[in-house]
DNA sequence: CTGCTTGCAAAGTGTTTGCAGGCCC
DNA sequence: GGGCCTGCAAACACTTTGCAAGCAG
């Protein structure tokens, strides 16, 4: 462990150590990857990380970020969820194992969380039926979400 | 109703005559665009139409197939879904409103067909608790299809 | 020092837009 | 013959890849 360390979240540490153990390097980028999704809740793409990393990370590139995110994802330390017609967004997976579920608008392109649960019966439905395996937070269903549905008068 | 109509199935037909009575013209490029669409269940993306599409319009652009998946898909004759990072892909709505949602496979990208009623649930509890109303069909969940499942060993 | 990582440039995929000419109605 | 449609070129948004230099361990 090394001094830096120190000003890092516990959820932060724990990655490092995932990248320590699994024989990865602890580089400047992908611990500004790091910093910027831990502290935030939003739903971040690629371009969105960019920006707020270069910020620990001057000089910090696009190709980077997305291996970064990359190798991060194959740690199982960010997951990320594809969202219909544009940039892939990308959260930490967090200590505890509260997987969460996503629903965008068609209309304002907002993205609601959704708790997993509400994904249990279908993916068991569809487990029994099919013998397809869910992953519900992978990709987005859309729809309309409730603001839009109140100010949509119909006609528009 | 021209001659060229005789030739064309009941769906075809139907999808001409919305096109006519709402004011937008029967195109050879829409004409060539319905018949690929109809003459499969597959789902095809743009660029699939575009090349059984040239074979009855040659010359036929990818732009204007765009052009025409977007004018149908206006007037709700074609639907599409969203797939996970690759190409959105289209189908007719057809006669019956047996609209089906859609699964993709992560491993091998194939999608699956869903009946819609696996989705009523989940999209009546979104609706109570979030107000958000869900397009089953408009983009597809990913997860792992039972081939895959089955010939997947865990390693590699 | 070894080789995993990075920066840069460039290409790749899927889709959209501007504009002039063409064809449906 | 008016104006919706089309073809072409180009731009666009997002992501990936090849290669040489750089830094972690």
């Amino acid at each position: 462990m090394s001094v830096q360390d120190a000003t890092s979240s516990p959820t932060i540490l724990a990655a490092l150590n995932v990248l320590r153990i699994r024989g990865a390097r602890v580089t400047a980028a992908r611990r500004a990857v790091l910093d910027v999704l831990d502290s935030t809740t939003e739903h971040l793409n690629a371009d969105e990380i960019v920006t707020r990393a270069a910020a620990a990370a001057p000089g910090l590139h696009r190709t980077t970020v997305y291996r970064a995110l990359s190798t991060l994802g194959d740690f199982n330390i960010v997951l990320h969820t594809h969202i219909a017609g544009s940039a892939t967004v990308f959260h930490l997976a967090g200590p505890e194992p509260r997987v969460h579920a996503h629903v965008q608008c068609t209309l304002c392109g907002c993205v609601v969380d959704v708790a997993a649960e509400e994904f249990v019966r279908l993916a068991s439905t569809l487990y029994r039926e099919i013998g397809f395996q869910l992953e519900p937070q992978h990709a987005a269903l859309l729809g309309v979400c409730a603001r839009c549905n109140a100010a949509e008068p119909k006609t528009e």
